[in-house]
DNA sequence: CCGTATCCCGTGAGATACTG
DNA sequence: CAGTATCTCACGGGATACGG
């Protein structure tokens, strides 16, 4: 249940299924973690454990209702796991499970590149708006 | 203009922008690559240039309407280079630019974790749909 | 071959209000 | 605190037809 058994089943299954194939099963699960706030949340959770209203507050402007959403959707997938402590008032902690914690580099790389290469593609579009005036 | 530069600039850069933050462009850059087609796309041109309907075949199951919205994207923001060669008819090349080729690495980890890791999800979603049933 | 243009429907997603 | 429930609207995105 380790990193390195998840690996080893990638390596396995490369080849059975291919999300170029429409109606493959990866294709669909490469469509729901290709979400902005599927990766914002799994990098949230990265540093460990997170509230509810932790999530909110960390991942400014998403709603509750794409919060909870997100959330049970990744729990779902077993990516992360929900804990509720029945306490008053009631306590529910996310943390990402052996599955989530193997995503979430791929993850983290994508939020790092986007943030790394903005100013890269700011100029870009100017470039590419300036030309279509001309 | 190698990879390496980008890379510095990727350091250099990681902690003006905070995809975090609502209205950041990091967060909105994150959107845009974050997107199925966006990520198949990248990946189908990582083994060199391709055609229009080239694309279009690799990519099963794509709109003309999606695989046009999504180039012209990726050609604005600075990923993807169009090359037109005036014959007739007329042939297009798409193909990854310095930039496309530093992001791809990354599309391609999240198509490969999503084929590899498919059966593990599927489970993980029976058993949560079988709980909702008890 | 490589698109653009139009129509149209489903759903992604915010705002708001309410509950255990 | 941690959600659920509606309502609403904009837009993503497919189908189809046409143009250079």
């Amino acid at each position: 249940m380790a990193t390195q058994t998840a690996a080893q089943r990638r390596d396995e299954a490369r080849v059975a299924y291919d999300a170029y194939l429409a109606g493959c099963p990866a294709r669909e699960l490469l469509d729901t973690i290709s979400d902005k706030w599927v990766s914002l949340i799994l990098n949230a959770l990265s540093g460990g454990p997170l509230r509810y209203s932790d999530l909110g507050r960390v991942i400014a402007g998403i709603s509750q209702k794409m919060l909870t959403q997100s959330l049970r959707s990744l729990e779902r997938d077993g990516l992360v796991s929900r804990t509720v402590t029945p306490s008053v008032p009631v306590r529910v902690d996310y943390a990402l499970t052996d599955l989530g914690q193997d995503l979430q580099p791929v993850m983290m790389a994508i939020k790092s590149w986007a943030e790394g290469n903005i100013e890269q593609v700011r100029s870009a579009r100017e470039a590419y708006d300036a030309r279509l005036a001309s």
